[in-house]
DNA sequence: ACCAAATTTGCAACCGGTTGCAAAATTGAT
DNA sequence: ATCAATTTTGCAACCGGTTGCAAATTTGGT
């Protein structure tokens, strides 16, 4: 027995030495119990004495033993491995979104794997990628990726969430977002309430789903009314240098310009911004500007964007939400959440 | 045997049905060979005839079967997991620094873990979340966090690399970073270069070491040049609305004022910026600003920053690498990797 | 003090893989 | 065709936990 325990004791030194990981059945042989003994003391909700508890946590303790929560997987079937997955990894906003996601998930005792699509094209190949670490979930978040990624996910039979992505009235996955369409139509809306006769639209790519929507409600909402003139242009991506460019080739030819426009987002409204800047032109003097984002940026006092808020924290919020209700209820209907959408006004539209 | 080969039929059907985990032993069983076999066939460098090879890996296609790579780390010791831990959600910067490790992470087949530590202050708290998911290894990437972060990884055993930490003659851990004391020599010259005898230190946080170094270093260049007064001040924190603040309480006095200024980053450069901008001074003709960093933003026209460039691309893929290395190799001897800086002249500072 | 009910504990099998070792199969030289 | 050397394969134990079940213990009522 003595000799046993210096085993042991001597057996944990080196544990401790050499950084390895102390088990189960280390603590459950300085503690004398059983490997379950020591097992339920770590699993809340698990038939344990206090006498039982106290001896386990102590042994715990003094050989540092913390549980291994993928070993536990492997019985549990759950890793509390949530993938992120984005191929946004360029819009200021995305940074606001991971902060978002990594902490919400954090709270929950959920931890995020990142994965970077952004030179991924198969959705396939993503799955696959993802599988391996057996996730209990995945938040698809991106409004630029194709919608056939969250679907793949589906149908490898992984929970998922599409944040921020495309409104459907009868969604394949759950999605959590705002309503393109109704932003369109919101942008519409305050320019027209600026007195502008001649807008345009200056959006994203326009291969992107929310540069579509945004489109079809910016223009329904321009068609409502009569008498103005409606101009509309796409930019190579929601990015500076592709706001700076259309917006430059927009001013090559005077004729070609708008009183003003709604940008695909607030980026690409900087970049905009620039060019007209650049041109000489006085904003909101001579050109109004409205983007769409309300990114951190847009408040600071030299940049001052008029832009429409979307409520990020609300819509991870609720992603995190929905995702961790499919833990429990895999088959959950898919569900689209949306939040609404405010116009904030500051620099780049006239005070009415 | 027909029996046996329905009854395995049935099972996967149903498996694939209810998107559940086919594993080693279905495979094994409908390829008709041992479990040892099909683990093999997936582990490079095991000996598996090519007949073999081919009707495992048809099972498996069949099947739809991918490893568990979580199940195989309690065997291998290998998770290739590795915890990204940063504290760092609201520098621009570190959006690309994320897509950068991202990529490079996955490009070597390692998965990033994503801790965000933003509201954490007890490295062993921090320790033990990661710890739980085994992870092979640990990139602490924040210029802020305290070096004793990186630490209780190295005291738990785990290997780690600080990257943007701070430069130490005889580092406890590896270090991937600048030199933050000659950034600050480097800022000075640039300034003095510029002809000003007045020049400003308008740092980020007087605790981060960061901040401290690179003031050590302008004062000690400014120091070996006589006739040059010297000023400075400390912002609350590397952010818009510290910089902002900071420069419009100088402002109130205008004796406190000098001519030209090095401020802690971009961010807070160009909270510096919009402070003046407001109190209709001309930057660079009334008062010129240096920054650090070069961020996307800096190099766009309508903000155009004279900044000192952070090489950090090279940064993360040093990092990676090293922490990579130490897979092999865990008890390596820490080292420091400083990556040279270099001044881009845009609009902040007169052309000389 | 006694006994039935309720609680706690340990045994042993299992989760999905890996790996050392020995048996089986293949190869190649004679 | 024979046999030793080499390669391939399967067995069984193991990685670090969890859990159903039955044995052991505690609890509580009389």
């Amino acid at each position: 027995m003595h000799e046993q325990r210096a085993e042991t004791a001597r057996l944990n030194l080196r544990c401790v030495w050499a950084g390895m990981n102390v088990t189960l059945k280390d603590v459950a042989l300085r503690a004398g119990v059983s490997r379950s003994a020591v097992s339920r003391t770590f699993t809340d909700g698990a038939s344990v004495s206090a006498k039982m508890r106290q001896k386990v946590e102590r042994a715990a303790r003094e050989l540092g033993y913390h549980p291994n929560a993928l070993a536990s997987s492997l019985t549990t079937g759950r890793t509390k491995l949530i993938g992120l997955i984005s191929n946004n990894f360029h819009n200021p906003i995305f940074l606001q979104v991971f902060d978002l996601f990594t902490r919400g998930l954090q709270e929950r005792g959920l931890r995020p794997l990142l994965v970077n699509l952004s030179d991924e094209t198969d959705p396939e190949k993503s799955v696959r990628m993802v599988r391996q670490y057996s996730v209990d979930g995945v938040i698809v978040a991106s409004s630029t990726l194709s919608p056939d990624f969250a679907k793949a996910f589906k149908e490898a039979g992984i929970p998922v969430v599409h944040s921020f992505g495309r409104h459907t009235t009868s969604p394949k996955v759950h999605v959590v977002g705002i309503d393109n369409v109704e932003c369109g139509r919101m942008a519409a809306r305050a320019l027209m309430e600026c007195g502008y006769t001649d807008v345009g639209f200056l959006g994203g790519p326009e291969s992107a789903t929310s540069t579509q929507d945004r489109y079809t409600g910016f223009t329904t909402e321009i068609a409502r009314h009569s008498g103005i003139k409606l101009r509309y242009s796409f930019a190579k991506a929601y990015s500076f240098d592709a706001g700076r460019d259309e917006m430059t080739r927009l001013l090559k030819d005077q004729s070609a310009m708008a009183q003003a426009y709604f940008c695909g987002d607030d980026v690409l409204t900087i970049g905009a911004l620039s060019a007209l800047q650049k041109a000489g032109k006085k904003v909101p003097d001579d050109v109004g500007l409205i983007g769409l984002n309300d990114m951190e940026m847009a408040r600071w006092e030299n940049i001052d964007l008029t832009t429409i808020h979307q409520p990020i924290a609300q819509i991870v919020s609720s992603s995190i939400e929905l995702v961790v209700s499919m833990l429990e209820e895999p088959d959950r209907y898919p569900e689209a959440r949306l939040f609404p959408c405010r116009v904030v006004r500051r620099g780049t539209l006239p005070i009415v």
